[in-house]
DNA sequence: CTAGATTTTTCGGCATGCCGAAAACTCCCC
DNA sequence: GGGGAGTTTTCGGCATGCCGAAAAATCTAG
């Protein structure tokens, strides 16, 4: 009768994961998408959520988590990515190698092991694309964010985070000077100068997978 | 159609555990006990496995491993012991906390991921306990052994493995300084003595727990 | 404001892997 | 060599989690 733990926890970190960057609503079509699923199937699996209080949602409306289901979100995540973090400074996996491999295995490492590899790390608070690595009381370190495609003209700050949904994109990025820590300017749709450098013209999607500080 | 992965590794490895040291055939029952299953999934699961070549089976017959099974087997049991070994040298694990674990990460660790613990712990043969790893290509290190229990009186030998199926029995023998690799005598049913040392009475089930050299 | 498009939900179904009860088979001992 | 004990297999069933088709609800445009 109780769902599966790592099903539950990947609908959880899914939903979680969807709000973190952006604020439109969380619906099962979004969600059948990210997860690669049917919406049928869904719509299924939100209404046992919901039943163990762990996500909120009347028919027809949007999903959201509750504070249980928060927290257990951020738990997962937490382990995703101190997971990341470990692969890529342990073994030198590069950052788009990891995902699958913490997709497994954050659903199967126990508390214990993720304790040493978290210890072993020196707690780290980001992993190595800006996304904060939630603390073990789910605290989350945060700053204000602007996407670059919705900063103004003119606005500086310092890269956040780079999406790391798309690997091509993010090495182009990499090999432009883009990176996690840098300081951009915007000067225009599609293009930044970095540091004071000279102006930079951006692929087409970039300005939409990198976020500075507001 | 194809059960799952993690199922089938499951039975095979359990198999092939079953006629690591012991010659005694595998029967459905015996493999329900040691799963912890109804027989009756047992029978159904092996006509899956047959099926599929990994297992010998006629009904009510016993039941044995295939080349195909066996090299699957050994595989896992390499994934198992490198990954116990590892939680033991690099996280401060003690013998009997580790078992739990690799069972869950032997099916979700990525051939990358395995193959970098391999490197780091410098491709070890054995593990903690004297059981071999086999190597990546399957071969496993094995010299003629007889279980103390079943030694002749005055037999000498070195300790090639102890049982870590009961935790308390491991501990208490390693306090009588019973381990791998200390050279004993049979001294008489359930007594010994170790480097030339004094006699030794040892607890009930001790002598059906301790493998020497032949 | 209403009709068509779109999204969400319901419903019947499927696969896996397990169980318990009952039937089929083996084995062993007298 | 016949029975009974014990083991193995068959069979109907259950839970999870998924799907596709069809029904229901919502959204959007004219």
């Amino acid at each position: 009768m109780p769902a599966s733990v790592s099903t539950v926890d990947d609908y959880l970190k899914t939903i979680y994961h969807h709000t973190e960057w952006q604020t439109d609503p969380v619906t099962p079509s979004v969600l059948a998408a990210e997860l690669g699923l049917a919406p049928s199937s869904v719509t299924e699996m939100v209404k046992k959520l919901a039943a163990q209080g762990l996500v909120a949602h009347r028919p027809y409306g949007p999903i959201s988590l509750t504070d249980a289901g928060t927290s257990r979100a951020t738990a997962v995540i937490r382990r995703h990515r101190l997971i990341e973090t470990w692969l890529v400074r342990e073994f030198g996996y590069a950052w788009d190698e990891v995902h699958d491999e913490a997709e497994v295995l954050e659903h199967t490492i126990s508390d214990r092991l993720l304790a040493g590899i978290d210890a072993r790390l020196g707690h780290p608070r980001f992993d190595p694309h800006g996304d904060a690595i939630p603390g073990p009381d789910g605290s989350v370190e945060r700053e204000p964010f602007v996407l670059l495609a919705e900063a103004t003209i003119g606005h500086t700050g310092r890269v956040l985070r780079v999406s790391d949904r798309d690997p091509a994109l993010l090495r182009s990025l990499e090999e432009i000077g883009i990176d996690v820590g840098h300081t951009l300017t915007a000067t225009g749709r599609d293009a930044v100068h970095i540091d004071g450098g000279p102006t930079i013209e951006l692929p087409p999607a970039a300005a939409r997978a990198v976020w500075l500080t507001a």
